[in-house]
DNA sequence: ATATAATATGAACAAGTATTCATATGTTGA
DNA sequence: TCAACATATGAATACTTGTTCATATTATAT
């Protein structure tokens, strides 16, 4: 199976997935949410990124539905939006590992 | 199984790839090669793009190894280098098709 | 040889994007 | 209420990138 010069719009929409995972900052920021949830600070510690940096990208990576938040008192939490991605970010992993 | 904070250069290389992945124009060349091979210009025929443009993305893709072309006599013919891209985008899809 | 077809290339330009800086908003604890 | 902390936002800037235009290169057929 496969989509010949685009029936519904799906390359259009898959460029738009593919641009946002095309930044290493917003793989990081992935990247360090794959297993848990985290709060800014704690993915900007974990990536040397400012904060600034990292709060627009992750409003990009939001309004991409790829990262869900929740805002718990002080903190926002981030987290992974389904498991999509992760199955994406895998398999290009994994195509990287073997050798590209 | 998972990678924080980038051991070894992997989410750089991946960066690459998606940035290579992130162009309509760029999916739609790879989406017309998805199955055979192709001349350069049954892909403008096929994508409505000028010679030109193909011409400079068609350079692209096979610079990052995700194409592959060969010469034989007055053409040249261009295919996908391996099924690694052939899977990233086909999950891609499958993710979009689920509702992004 | 030459005209024509197929493809590639380089420069230029407009549009898009990541990052930083400064500042704003909202929250907690004293 | 205030100070300190956590996060968001807007503007500015430097950089990247896709496309087009003009032209170059290479191959074929006559």
């Amino acid at each position: 199976m496969h989509y010949n010069i685009d029936n519904s719009n799906h390359l259009k929409k898959s460029a738009i997935i593919f641009k946002a995972l095309s930044d290493e900052t917003r793989l990081k920021i992935i990247d360090c949410l794959f297993d848990d949830e985290k709060t800014v600070n704690s993915i900007v510690e974990a990536t040397e990124i400012s904060q600034s940096g990292i709060s627009h990208q992750l409003k990009l990576l939001k309004d991409l539905n790829i990262l869900k938040n929740e805002k718990r008192g002080k903190f926002v939490y981030y987290s992974l939006a389904d498991d999509h991605v992760k199955t994406i970010i895998e398999q290009t992993i994994l195509h990287v590992k073997e050798g590209y």
